[in-house]
DNA sequence: CCTCTCATGAGAATGATTCTCATTCTGATC
DNA sequence: GATCAGAATGAGAATCATTCTCATGAGAGG
């Protein structure tokens, strides 16, 4: 989907490599800046939208209104996420999605799409 | 919740009563303004949460960032919505409800909420 | 009526995201 | 390596939903 390959790309790619949760692009434009890999926030904002509508990363909108993205595995997934820590883990439901598809249809809905979000307290954030 | 009747929020209120579909803050005052029963925008937004909180509405918030409300029914259910027109029908999937908690189980995770939206284009809005 | 609060609303403030547009850079070509 | 068209960048302004501020208004009980 891009075109060039730009330093600033690059950039924002790497901090998603390094991390293995949701960030958001303000976060992402301080590591860098901080690292002094410097981008500036309207490209870290179109890199981001670039790479989500590749899907190449995933995107989710948390409660309070900020946008987050994460390099995921390939194929259809959904998400587990500790509301404290922000640790993620990949789940899949084929069932679900079954579910999903023939109550739609039932209905009569055509072209299909759906977001399923888990959110919860992980293990370690769990006290007892 | 609410501590007292006031016509403001009686008049939240009854626009939430006529519709059938998820509709936004700033419709809900346009409405309002319209019909000659105007309301501040900062209460429109007030009352909404008030009734979000209280778990008299439910809410939606789209791909374009608005929030929406509708008075549901009672119990917990998800919305199949029409992308188009807004239509919302509301589902249940006792299955589905009992897979995000075993997956989340499964992982450690605890005090485990989810959202689940499906959207699609509905029968009406269906060319062929 | 009185008064004690909670509620209201106009406008300012917030905060994430998008837009503008002059400048810089990439990639292809010569 | 030198050129160039078009893509990319970024500083700052603009947008837009939502929240906040605080002076004023109005329930509810006495
Ligand atoms: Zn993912
Ligand atoms: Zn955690
Ligand atoms: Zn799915
Ligand atoms: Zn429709």
């Amino acid at each position: 989907m891009n075109q060039r390959a730009t330093r600033q790309r690059r950039a924002v790619d790497a901090v998603l490599a390094e991390v293995d949760d949701f960030r958001g692009a303000q976060e992402i434009h301080d590591v860098l800046r901080r690292r002094g890999d410097s981008v500036g926030l309207s490209t870290v904002y179109r890199t981001l939208q670039a790479l989500a509508d590749s899907g190449e990363v995933d995107v989710l909108r948390g409660a309070d209104g900020e946008t987050r993205y994460r390099r995921c595995s390939q194929g259809h997934h959904h998400h587990l996420v500790c509301r404290d820590c922000g640790r993620t883990v990949e789940v899949e439901g084929p069932a679900v999605e079954r579910w999903m598809d023939s109550v739609a249809a039932r209905h009569g809905f055509h072209d299909v799409a759906h977001t399923l979000e888990v959110i919860g307290t992980c293990a370690g954030c769990h006290p007892g």
